[in-house]
DNA sequence: ACCCAGGCGGGCG
DNA sequence: CGCCCGCATGGG
């Protein structure tokens, strides 16, 4: 099978690889002599990419498709799940404009938001709460290698019926904890006719009102699945990185949830979810934010 | 033996 | 609202 062609500008694999979206908890980085690799898995699609870079922040994307859709429609996939179906440029320029947000973008250039398949990105943020990144992939590991599916010699991320009918022994050994409940009726609230699809053509506001109906999804798990999930770039997550950030740089200590929101709303505008990204990797990465 | 982790729900004032 | 607490688990 041959490999299709894809020419990216403005873009780092490894930043949007490795800053906490949902291709963390699903894919596998690997970097070989003269190209970085990536395998891929939704729900109802498999990639499987090579990245060779022809500058610091562009290269080509060689890439195979595993799934149901056509050339055309799987390399927009393969775009949003990298985060390059937009540019990032008008990005760059508007929120350039605040000096930490230079600093990170200078830093992080080229990192993407992405936006995966809803599900799969709900799933990997309910695990999230309360838990660390390496058991948090760990977990989503156990999950695919339990529950997922084989198409074409592609093991696919379990769709939400696999998730429904597991027992809730089998999902505790994937080390769920007391996530697993949540996991759960998640799963079958889709299964019994909760259409995620319904979400995209909400408003943010309203999407987020629906998923917060759930158990185990708050404000923080929501804002990442309606970010990594659906694009909505108005999203801004507030975790203890951002939180920490956010205070100790624009606003005070012991901000509450809500006062952070308005100001990010007010600040980023409909850009806050991009501004969120970079200022987390950066809350995490320069060692000037640890918690204290 | 501790401590903590990309939060959340429930109970309280 | 804002605050406080417990929570399953395993890696450091």
């Amino acid at each position: 099978m041959q490999y299709n062609k894809l020419f990216v500008s403005d873009f780092s694999l490894l930043h949007t690889y490795s800053s906490g979206q949902t291709l963390n908890f699903a894919g596998a980085l690997e970097q070989k002599k003269y190209f970085l690799h990536l395998s891929a898995t939704t729900p109802y699609s498999a990639f499987d990419i090579n990245y060779a870079a022809s500058g610091s922040a562009s290269g080509t994307l060689y890439w195979r498709y595993r799934g149901l859709l056509g050339e055309k429609e799987a390399e927009e996939e393969l775009r949003q799940l990298l985060g390059v179906y937009t540019g990032v440029r008008s990005i760059y320029s508007k929120l350039e404009k605040d000096k930490l947000l230079k600093k990170a973008i200078d830093e992080f250039y080229g990192m993407r938001v992405v936006k995966a398949d809803p599900w799969q990105t709900a799933v990997c943020f309910i695990v999230s709460q309360f838990n660390n990144i390496k058991r948090i992939s760990k977990t989503i590991g156990l999950l695919i290698n339990k529950f997922g599916k084989i198409e074409n010699g592609a093991k696919l991320f379990p769709p939400p019926e696999s998730i429904a009918r597991a027992s809730k022994a089998s999902l505790l050994a994937c080390g769920l904890g007391f996530r697993a409940s949540y996991l759960k009726d998640f799963a079958s609230g889709i299964v019994e006719g909760f259409d995620l699809s319904s979400l995209y053509k909400l408003s943010y506001e309203e999407a987020k009102k629906e998923l917060m109906q759930f158990k185990g999804i708050g404000d923080k798990v929501a804002d990442c699945i309606l970010l990594f999930g659906y694009g909505k770039l108005e999203a801004f997550p507030i975790d203890t990185w951002i939180k920490r950030i956010v205070e100790r740089e624009y606003l005070h200590r012991r901000s509450s949830l809500k006062q952070i929101h308005e100001f990010a709303a007010e600040r980023f505008d409909g850009l806050a979810g991009y501004a969120q990204q970079y200022l987390f990797q950066y809350a995490r990465k320069s060692g000037l934010y640890a918690r204290r």
